[in-house]
DNA sequence: TTGTAAGCGTTATCAT
DNA sequence: ATGATAACGCTTACAA
């Protein structure tokens, strides 16, 4: 069996609660206490046992992490960057990082309730967003510390989140195609139940409109975040009867999958289309052409979402906060002025 | 405070022991009892504190993860993968995983003691190899269950691990391109104090010398597992008096960086040069040309991993195992036949 | 400044 | 088949 506190006790020949005090280093035991019982654990090799102290104080210094279901989400390099930072964040405060794991939604949904009814963490980070969330109204119910990394689609003013500001960022990179003369320009996001893309969306109306452009429904399409979708979606762009000049492409992967499908129409990028995403993953200047993408600071993300847990753990009643991570645009080679070389109608 | 079994006991008339056999559902409590113990844990939406069963049973059921200290790990979708195949693993068997954070190699370190000596983890698994490993042997001195994805570097043989066979991959990858009649072979692989770069390498040269080739150490070179390092060895191979016609890049996302840095240099992938790598992750068929690559069916290596550990900490004595995940080589467009067009002399 | 003792919510060993 | 009761290793009033 392991050393324990009483073992350390007994060399030291003090009782265990002052051993307990040492560790928390309690000001009101004396330096010369202090120095012997550090000596005597030093000496047996003495490490806490961090199931009873979590027992005993009822707080784990674990932090849950929530995942959304889909495997499209693991296959995004998002997901790594995010970790690091969480992982950055966390360290810096000795908390531990505990994933839920579960394929489905249900699964996931059971993970969490067993993590946090189990008292497993102290409070949990949704790498998501979306429409209804069964994980989000549960930890919302039983008022369980959380925060979410995007922006909640119901209540953001009540629940601490850590987000871009995705609806700007998406002006953003319309506004640049409209600064390079792009009229016709196509929008290619995620599912609809994603708030993230409920935002862009609503960020690339809203340059279209305030620069008196018409918005057409035929072409806005949303799929999945991965490269196929990309795919899929510039093929149903490119067969319209006047098809776009230029796309918005909320992520950098989806994006891969609009430029493979270009290059094989044999459609010149960027003297024919232009393409902007999101992200900028490390994918995004790997592709030929580079891309030109909309940055997120996926680690700040991170990191501040970890910071800002650990800081609604420690603090009572820590305001709700809303946490913006700056983006910036990094112009690469995917996009270029429009000149009159249209793209010959279908 | 949280419904206990206490209160589910108080509610069901039953002592305390008994619902906890009840949860255990042990065979020698009635199952009528059962039934009532289970209706008034319902209706009191009872759920047992893991920690406090954590302490009674010293037992967590929780796996800790280990990374290695480099940022370049998480950049790569191996990390992505492998975790995706882990977390299956250990959610089939109730096991939750948690991550070591810190970004030194030390702090990792300390993280590990801290997880281990702290009693959160039952068991661990490290996901890397290499030479001299102070984790590894902290691990073995505690007699604390763990096991290795990859090949540990000393005592493979009393160390349960998951692995490829990745001497004999390298080997199959050399051996297909001297099937299609390359002689000069370059080696870019990644540090020497990994295991997987030794073994691959010992796979590289087998080759070549069953078939009667000189081994040249002009055209074997490490770099990291990134793009860049690709980008500096194809240089180096590139510029000297006879370059080779054909890589073994030990990792897709380095071959990117060969890939790239041929094409800016004109030269004609595959005419000119040929390209093989490893891992087969998604950019390998988003390259231009699309890279042919050993599959080394990276979910299987996590999900295997979570599962062997699972079984040695569930079996008293489960003996040392060493678990060969089989590899593939999987065509695309990056080699071809050798034909006498040789790159130009520099 | 330090010691005593009662929890924290389970499991597990005795009894009965 | 079930109930007391003692661990598990720590924290934290309350005493002294």
């Amino acid at each position: 069996m392991a050393v324990t506190i009483k073992d350390v006790a007994k060399l030291a020949n003090v009782a265990p609660s002052t051993v307990s005090r040492v560790i928390a280093n309690n000001p009101r035991i004396s330096e010369k206490t202090k120095l012997r019982v550090r000596e005597a654990m030093k000496k047996l090799g003495y490490h806490p046992n961090l199931i009873a102290r979590s027992l005993a104080s009822q707080s784990t210094k674990v932090i849950g992490l929530v995942f959304p279901s889909s495997d499209i989400f693991f296959q995004n390099p998002f997901f790594s960057t995010v970790i690091q930072g969480l992982s950055e964040g966390a360290h810096e405060k000795q908390y531990a990082l505990q994933m839920s794991t579960g394929k489905t939604e249900e699964e996931i949904f059971e993970g969490v309730v067993h993590m946090v009814q189990g008292g497993r963490v102290d409070g949990i980070i949704l790498l998501y967003s979306r429409v209804n969330d069964q994980v989000l109204n549960y930890l919302r119910e039983r008022h369980f510390p959380f925060l979410v990394v995007g922006k909640p689609y119901e209540c953001a003013e009540e629940i601490t989140h850590v987000d871009n500001d995705n609806c700007r960022a998406s002006r953003d990179a319309a506004e640049y195609l409209l600064g390079l003369g792009h009229t016709k320009i196509g929008f290619i996001g995620g599912s609809e139940k994603l708030v993230v893309t409920i935002e862009r969306l609503l960020g690339y109306k809203e340059a279209l409109r305030e620069n008196g452009l018409p918005i057409l429904p035929e072409y806005i399409i949303h799929e999945e975040f991965h490269r196929e979708g990309g795919q899929d979606a510039v093929k149903k762009l490119l067969s319209l009867d006047i098809p776009p000049t230029a796309f918005v492409v909320t992520d950098d992967i989806m994006a891969l999958g609009v430029v493979n499908t270009l290059v094989e129409m044999d459609i010149k990028l960027p003297e024919q289309v232009s393409v902007i995403s999101f992200n900028n993953v490390l994918l995004a200047d790997m592709s030929r052409p580079p891309l030109t993408s909309i940055d997120i600071n996926i680690f700040e993300l991170g990191y501040q979402a970890a910071r800002s847990l650990i800081q609604m753990l420690e603090n009572d009643n820590e305001p709700v906060k809303r946490i913006i991570i700056p983006h910036q645009l990094v112009e690469r080679l995917s996009c270029e002025r429009v000149e009159n070389k249209l793209i010959a109608h279908k």
